[in-house]
DNA sequence: CGGGGATCGTGATAAGTTCTAACTAACTCA
DNA sequence: TGAGTTAGTTAGAACTTATCACGATCCCCG
């Protein structure tokens, strides 16, 4: 996959790997990442524990390569929208469905961080590209009104949003966007929402529709 | 404290609690609720491992009192902003130095669900109260603009504002305020923000003023 | 004011966890 | 075929939560 293993002790390597991870999602789907067992893995795979030590360095390395798939999941999804011509609400409803999907993989990118453990350097460039497919469907749409006093903060602080050719006003909506729709969605899957007897869905329907007519 | 301890016993005893919720808190503060040691607390104290079980039946119920206090100290902020005379934006400032002030016990409460425990009942109680404060507040604020479809939804299941007299609009504006500025601060607090140069705080009061100004 | 009983703290123990070290067995390659 | 690398094993250290049995202490009541 990620270098084809023509000699068969990578071949075997990289598919232990690959199995190791797939149960670690199982784990991680149903009792979260704090409760990720090392043990537990090796001893559904019916290998014994240290075992997995040969093919991660820790129970934080493990963690890693979940991160860095939940991120390169989350991107390769939007990547996709995009292409497939999604607008803001399309991506805004890809977003939601690959949060609903699998919410501890959401919550092991955009939930509480880990203790112990910080992110690896490379999923900053993952991260950086998700920014930059909503912030080009954000620049896509219709310029907002005046520019307002956060507006002119974010012209002299752009330097997260790189070369990008957006103006303030679609970073500014690309912040809300992502800070709104993380809002409903984190609250929903923690669950926070159970009882209420609304339906989140449309709740996040509404923020949604006042994100898209925020030219006020 | 709870009930006016006369016997000397029960005063030693809901001492010896409180300081045990206190190291816990540094704890917590320092490392996240999943990394708390009943261990740790008890050599800091002086005392071995199980003498602990003699005050809190497990960890979960540790965890349990701190989240209880939590929700307390945060229903016990916003009342007196209120009762202070906050508008609902010196309650949106309340809660964000409330949760500037102690990120791990925002977390605690708005966070990621910590794995292998559930919330006790009588959160439930101080959550209500919680979002009491926040609706009278929505609804002292001008009847917003002509009734969304979200409104009617709502109009329809609005047994969590239990006899509160707010109308759908000022519900679904506690719902925007609740999940907008949630999303702000859990993202901030998480360290999303972290590298991307703009400031967080005019972030959130940006926020805040489209909040405020949402009649459109 | 002393005896009886509830309570507190201890060490030992069980069943987990991550992770290291040493060793064996198997496979790959020259 | 022999040498070297690598996978997987068991043993063990240093942790964790949690239970149990025992001794010591303190408090209340007669």
């Amino acid at each position: 996959m990620t270098k084809d293993a023509t000699t068969p002790r990578e071949r075997y390597r990289s598919q232990v790997r690959a199995e190791i991870v797939e149960q670690a999602w199982k784990q991680v789907a149903t009792a979260g990442a704090s409760a990720l067992s090392l043990n537990a893995i090796a001893k559904q795979m019916g290998m014994s524990g240290p075992a997995l030590y040969r093919y991660f360095a820790s129970r934080d390395d493990l963690i890693t390569e979940l991160v860095r798939e939940a991120y390169r999941s989350l991107a390769d999804t939007l990547r996709a929208a995009a292409a497939a011509g999604a607008d803001l609400a399309g991506l805004a409803h890809a977003l939601r469905d690959w949060a609903l999907a699998d919410p501890q993989r959401y919550f092991l990118v955009y939930g509480t961080p880990v203790p112990n453990y910080h992110a690896p350097e490379d999923t900053t460039a993952v991260s950086a590209e998700i920014m930059t497919i909503l912030v080009d469907a954000c620049a896509a749409l219709a310029p907002a009104g005046p520019p307002t006093p956060f507006d002119a903060h974010l012209a002299d602080h752009r330097d997260w949003a790189g070369d990008h050719p957006a103006p303030p006003a679609a970073l500014r909506r690309f912040l809300a966007f992502w800070t709104r729709l993380h809002g409903v969605l984190s609250l929903e899957l923690a669950g926070h929402f159970t009882g209420m007897g609304f339906d989140p869905a449309l709740l996040f329907a509404a923020e949604l529709d006042d994100l898209l007519a925020l030219p006020r």
